[in-house]
DNA sequence: GCGCAAAATGTTATAAAGTAACAATTTGCC
DNA sequence: GGCAAATTGTTACTTTATAACATTTTGCGC
């Protein structure tokens, strides 16, 4: 454990951190979680969510393609819808459906919540999971008689280190 | 509280309620505020806004070009997105990224806010003005030192009527 | 190890959503 | 009427995503 990690993965990145270590502990993370779930975390799928988690920074499938592809693996894109398919069904990987983008869950096995700070100058993105935000959405859905399933929830605008 | 319309076009609308009065009202605000603003509400604008309220139902662009297509109109998409983007300027048609479909505005004029509840079973999606989602959104990106400029908030689940 | 069913991946083709670029038309205005 | 700006028409194309079927890999009982 990183001291206290308050806060699991939330809010922006600072411009040093260690960025290997994002990945290597996403991976370790996801490797964890998917033997505990006997699913099966397959080479491509490994690699597709390390290219995610290459940048903080919402990634296109076709540039998740293109990585691939550059590496010499046959790859089209079905190979890659597929691979995060099951990236976001484990609650590995997110998409902004705003910007028809993925990126690496920062809270990883809790799919379908979250909210996401996308900052329009640099392209970074924050995924957060704060509670006021999703109680006040409870409470506004449940005053129509709504029944809540999922939300999404993109705020876009500019981050502390653009300002 | 529920005197007068307390809260502008909000929740979902009643299995039989009088649907022509929604187009027509939506129609006559369209009109008021355009002139009000001085920009044009075209024919083909006017037509598009009055498709997108046909129904309470988010549609995609390419319905609402087969729908011209089927008046005879000569229509290609750039017809169809070039009406849509006028009329989210003008805060009369809202885009749900999460559906990639535009859907009539409840409070014209206000363009890039509002939450919604969409329904997985009918389809129906409703527009909300919820003062306390706002401020958590707010409070929650004040919090990482964001400045917001806009949100989406897509909220799917089951509504009133389908439970 | 052998063989089989299920899961995962490869491959081809195509659907769906959105935009660029330029031509033709309409509009407001002097 | 004549001109510039706004709007619309038209063609072609890009980007994003999925369907359908072939092939390979994997887990597993024997």
């Amino acid at each position: 454990m990183s001291g206290e990690a308050p806060e699991p993965a939330s809010g922006f990145p600072a411009r040093n951190h260690d960025h290997l270590r994002c990945v290597a502990d996403a991976m370790a993370d996801a490797t964890r979680l998917c033997r505990a779930r006997c699913v099966r975390l397959t080479p491509v799928r490994a690699r597709v969510l390390e290219i995610v988690w290459q940048k903080h920074k919402p990634m296109g499938a076709y540039d998740i393609l293109a990585v691939l592809g550059a590496e010499g693996r046959s790859a089209a894109p079905p190979t890659v819808y597929r691979a995060l398919e099951f990236l976001q069904e484990q609650g590995l990987v997110h998409r902004l459906s705003s910007l028809n983008a993925f990126m690496g869950c920062g809270r990883p096995g809790h799919p379908g919540s979250g909210q996401f700070l996308i900052c329009q100058s640099c392209g970074n993105a924050a995924e957060l999971n704060d509670g006021g935000v999703e109680r006040a959405i409870s409470r506004s859905a449940a005053s129509q008689g709504f029944a809540v399933h999922g939300h999404t929830v993109e705020i876009s605008g500019v981050c502390p280190e653009c300002r």
